[in-house]
DNA sequence: CCTTTGCATTACAATTTTGTAATCTTGCTG
DNA sequence: CAGCAAGATTACAAAATTGTAATGCAAAGG
């Protein structure tokens, strides 16, 4: 890192890179996410709450998939897998650095309690990973983005099947229920809202009115 | 959108969007592609031709899905598919705003004449729209972000299979084939190599010496 | 040039995803 | 409250994806 341009402080356990990144203040913090000391989510986690918004490039092990979900939950701002080119570090850190804060390479949606990232195409819901096909997973895609509105089941069509809606098939009741069954069935509150006559919804409804 | 504050030129038809856009300087560039006159594809060709690269957003008809892949290869920076939310539009000018030229939304990775579209999800060679499977996709996505090196199985097993390489299994040769069979097979130059005893590799090798 | 090893290829089986159709439930309206 | 319409749910079938295993082929080393 040195050679290619970059002022970098080097600490090899968790507790001390804790300390420096709220003492210190940094452009770009690298963080493996097995640490000895204090794990890497917890130290993001941290730093989140003390509102510090450095961009966070975490470094999570090959065959720890969960771990970016985790990570980028908690609120990292990418991720790299290992073992990585060096080449390809810089070139994410330098897009760090480009991008600022402002706008973070994740994606994530969200409603409630549940998350959808975009990139590793898996939702979160109470910290459960659900996996979801690829069906499923553009259909709540749309409602994420279109949250609040209510979707016809020709407007789903169009965009999920990428066919014109004909009444006479149910694939999309069939596939809301799917939906459901993985994402609302096991919760307290519902995220997905039929409205009768028109179609359906995504809101956090909250129900604190009972 | 003039009432969000911004300034509007707008135009009913290709053509005179065409000659505004060459001779004028904009922030962001909203095109239909569906235009009377002239096609929106040809506007964003001729002006990346003529190096002009102002944020272009795309917007494209709700069935067809093809446009959008259309639209990127020839260098719009987003889309947008109709009928969408005013704020939906708003945020992504925005965002387009923020980020500038330096960072387009749209991820493609590329080697030779094959363009891998990360959002889309899908491959395309030579013009042709290739629909690849999850297995499929997410190796050929970890051969382009790699591109040049040589992946070893234990390597791909750990990236793709999240497992620990098993030689028993060939899975990953069989994966390997059926992604040659859409990507390669139909082409004069393959793309994806065997590296005879340590894995594959993808890289465009021009085979001019012969 | 023969053998061995590594990869390619194919056929097949298991699994997963997706779509269809029938039946059940619920809420609305007269 | 009866009857109807819209949606929910379930079971089943079709299709697509993924993994396994057997066989074929070709390059490297003796």
């Amino acid at each position: 890192m040195a050679e290619a341009g970059f002022n970098v402080d080097l600490v090899r356990n968790g507790l001390d890179g804790h300390h420096l990144a709220l003492t210190e203040s940094y452009d770009v913090i690298l963080l493996d996410v097995r640490l000895p000391g204090i794990d890497g989510w917890r130290i993001v986690q941290a730093l989140r709450e003390a509102k510090i918004n450095t961009p966070v490039l975490f470094l999570t092990a090959s065959d720890a998939v969960d771990d970016r979900v985790k990570g980028l939950e908690l609120g990292a701002d990418d991720y790299l897998v290992k073992p990585f080119a060096f080449s390809e570090l810089l070139a994410r850190v330098r897009t760090l650095l480009r991008r600022g804060v402002s706008s973070p390479i994740v994606d994530k949606l969200q409603v409630a309690d549940l998350i959808l990232d975009l990139p590793s195409r898996r939702a979160m819901r109470a910290g459960k990973v659900i996996n979801l096909t690829n069906k499923e997973f553009s259909l709540l895609e749309l409602f994420l983005r279109r949250q609040g509105e209510v979707l016809t089941r020709s407007l789903i069509a169009s965009q999920v099947w990428d066919m014109n809606f004909d009444s006479d098939t149910n694939v999309i009741d069939v596939a809301i229920r799917r939906l459901r069954s993985k994402i609302d069935d096991d919760f307290d509150i519902p995220v997905i809202h039929t409205v009768r006559g028109m179609g359906y919804k995504v809101e956090h409804i909250d129900d604190s009115e009972n």
